[in-house]
DNA sequence: GAAAAGGATTTTATCGATGATTTTGAATCG
DNA sequence: CGATTCAAAATCATCGATAAAATCCTTTTC
């Protein structure tokens, strides 16, 4: 299930899913924290099956773990896990960028411009003074990186991108606005698509890495790892 | 039916996800065939609950797909998908074999020596004179391809390969036989562990390259796509 | 004879209830 | 005072029932 939808989707199960994982990213699930059904059910308003259905699902994404007949719980969250994460966005998206530059399309190339536009136009924050994440900015950062790699021609790719993209927001909003002003992001993305549409796999590449690597190590300071109570 | 191996698994769920993946891995259950949740009931003795989830993992693990208030099928096998199949499993395996090359240790060695001795000395069919795949083999064999990656040290990655490990083995399984003859896969698994072993990373990706993308093409005839009755 | 309409049947998604297992917490023992 | 045990409470996994949706099949219409 790559693309998030906003539409209210008809299946209960399918807008648990949704809402749990937007409270996931945005941290408000906190990292190891439990899931309860009961507790669920309350928050959310549905029934346990679907609920059931939709952690199992976030399992999947890698948002959640299960523990046989122990229940479920926001997956944790650590420095470790963080790195693997990045090298892993590190090793796929490289290969796919790589991909792009050698094969894509005029298409492709249309869709980096218009995402490279979009994005640097759309503000990252949406409070004047301290940081709040823009939802808007959020969607067009994905669809920016998405739209990078979209030449690549493999879905199965570009769904497994997108899955690791999410579980790196989830990292991003865990620690916010340290990083954030240290670094002139809107350059960093420009410089990235332009070496994508000069076909500078090698810039392009390095770019990519750099970019994704910066946010490694620097991001969580110490996931709490609490139970409330 | 053959008696089905006593996972000991607590949960149905569980158990309902292990025996329907083996089936449809199997080919027992073919692609785009419907998955009704009341035939599913009779042929695995659980209830509906169970089965919703294993069904749900199983449209996570891409060999099932569903449709909003159309139920679940097996996915779809062709042609198209299994070439993207067997890039993006190339793309990602080859990262991670070169990383096992270059940061392996002595254990990771030593897994991809017993590996490959286990796997060279287990018959591929059991049958003498028609093919019958061997399951210990099939076992032995994922155990090959994932011991010569682990080296890695990205447990994200390793999951990802194993899950396009099995997605390509519904493939082999759904039209055996035949490049079984043309090639001499023993051969093929020792030169590739041998490379690996001798920490020639370039070779060893080639081999692996070439190792997957034989079977691209060459497997899928005419996928069914029917409808029983 | 083919397409459309309508009703009966199948199937999915969801709920509430239930037995089984885990967790909690208090009382007991060393 | 800390560890252990055991019962009570909480929680999970599962079942059967039910409403809503989709599918199938018959009948009607042109």
């Amino acid at each position: 299930m790559p693309e998030t939808e906003q539409i209210p989707n008809s299946s209960l199960a399918q807008r648990a899913y949704q809402r749990i994982r937007g409270d996931i990213l945005e941290g408000q699930l906190k990292p190891e924290e439990k899931l309860k059904i009961s507790a669920l059910r309350e928050r959310y308003g549905t029934g346990a099956s679907p609920l059931r259905e939709a952690l199992s699902q976030l399992t999947a994404d890698g948002l959640v773990t299960r523990a046989e007949k122990r229940g479920f719980r926001v997956a944790r969250a650590n420095n470790d896990d963080l790195d693997e994460l990045v090298q892993a966005r590190c090793w796929v998206e490289s290969q796919a960028l790589r991909q792009s530059i050698a094969v894509g399309t005029a298409a492709w190339e249309h869709a980096v411009v218009i995402a490279t536009y979009e994005l640097t136009r759309a503000p990252r924050s949406i409070g004047q003074k301290e940081f709040r994440g823009n939802p808007e900015w959020e969607r067009l950062h994905k669809r920016f990186h998405m739209a990078l790699i979209s030449g690549c021609g493999n879905g199965i790719i570009l769904d497994l991108s997108d899955q690791l993209y999410d579980r790196a927001v989830r990292y991003r909003a865990l620690s916010i606005a340290r990083a954030y002003t240290k670094r002139d992001v809107p350059r960093e993305h420009q410089e990235l698509a332009d070496a994508a549409l000069d076909r500078n796999a090698e810039k392009a590449t390095a770019l990519l890495t750099a970019h994704y690597q910066r946010t490694a190590h620097l991001l969580v300071e110490t996931p709490p790892a609490r139970e409330p109570k």
